[in-house]
DNA sequence: AACGGTATGTTATGATATAACATAACATAA
DNA sequence: TTATGTTATGTTATATCATAACATACCGTT
């Protein structure tokens, strides 16, 4: 498994290379990366955690980049649209896509100690719960799986 | 598979089984199954779709049984905590649990045409997803499982 | 220059949720 | 019986999340 977002890493190289293969995408399919929508994107990947969409206003705000909530909003929805983030329902928020250009059914795992969020993911259709979808005929278009507890680093803590 | 929600069904038995269930487990457990607690799980159970908290209170107050916010969200975080009920994050909107008495952990099958919600569960810790977590040193607290489409009447009905 | 499409700016409001404090209802201990 | 603790309810006010609607700007094409 490989879920980004529990550990150590090099955050700089992240943010660019999240950028730089975005950029790429977008530029392949002919979508728009602008200044506002790159920010937004460029938050997001600052940190393996949910953002509120008013706590990205208040930063874009504070760049003089936009400062009513359908600015955020609207650079959100791009990016999730177009698979570049996520949105984490149960908490409301976003986060960077941490498989950019893998197309997948995310996993989060959210830890309630230090809000970290970490991405995995499954083969949905093949999983249990694509059988079960499929003998309801069920046909599926979206899923949301978050699943919330505690990280490693923060049992080792002592933060339960 | 048994997706209860979608297919035809006697509401008026489901309903009772579903209060007559929770009563007992309140008195095994010693909860206050109060008036407020009672109807809106009623109103849950009346069918098989998400129910807004404000839908709910709309609905207490002509009843005069409460008219301000609180009123509803606290009745419907008794119904969660203890079970008999379950929050659809997607839609920030409750269910009445379809699985009463089993420890489970819910799947949601929600279907946009109709606004049907079926409930099947999985066990989580076998799963593809509790492996994973395994894996990352994740201690699973809760879990999410929304999956949104088309349910198998609104696929024949022609509503894709 | 006119037009069409996309993105952004802005106002206003809708929808969801909870903090905080007051009161009531009820069981039990003094 | 009064006092006390606990749980539930009533109520006010406000926080938080999200979008409708309309105006303006930008950009490529005709």
């Amino acid at each position: 498994m490989d879920a980004i977002g529990f550990g150590q890493h090099n955050h700089a190289e992240c943010i660019r290379r999240g950028l730089d293969s975005v950029d790429a995408q977008c530029k392949a399919a002919g979508l728009q990366f602008t200044p506002v929508r790159r920010r937004v994107l460029e938050m997001l990947l600052a940190e393996h955690r949910a953002h509120g969409a008013y706590e990205i206003l208040d930063n874009l705000r504070a760049e003089g980049l936009g400062s009513q909530p359908p600015v955020s909003y609207r650079a959100l929805e791009f990016l999730v649209k177009n698979g570049f983030a996520h949105k984490i329902e149960r908490l409301n928020a976003f986060i960077a896509c941490a498989h950019l250009a893998e197309n997948h059914a995310p996993v989060f795992l959210i830890c309630r100690a230090c809000d970290s969020v970490a991405e995995t993911h499954t083969d949905l259709t093949r999983s249990v719960l694509g059988r079960a979808a499929k003998t309801a005929g069920f046909q599926i278009e979206r899923t949301a799986v978050e699943i919330e507890g505690i990280c490693n680093t923060c049992q080792e803590g002592g933060a339960a």
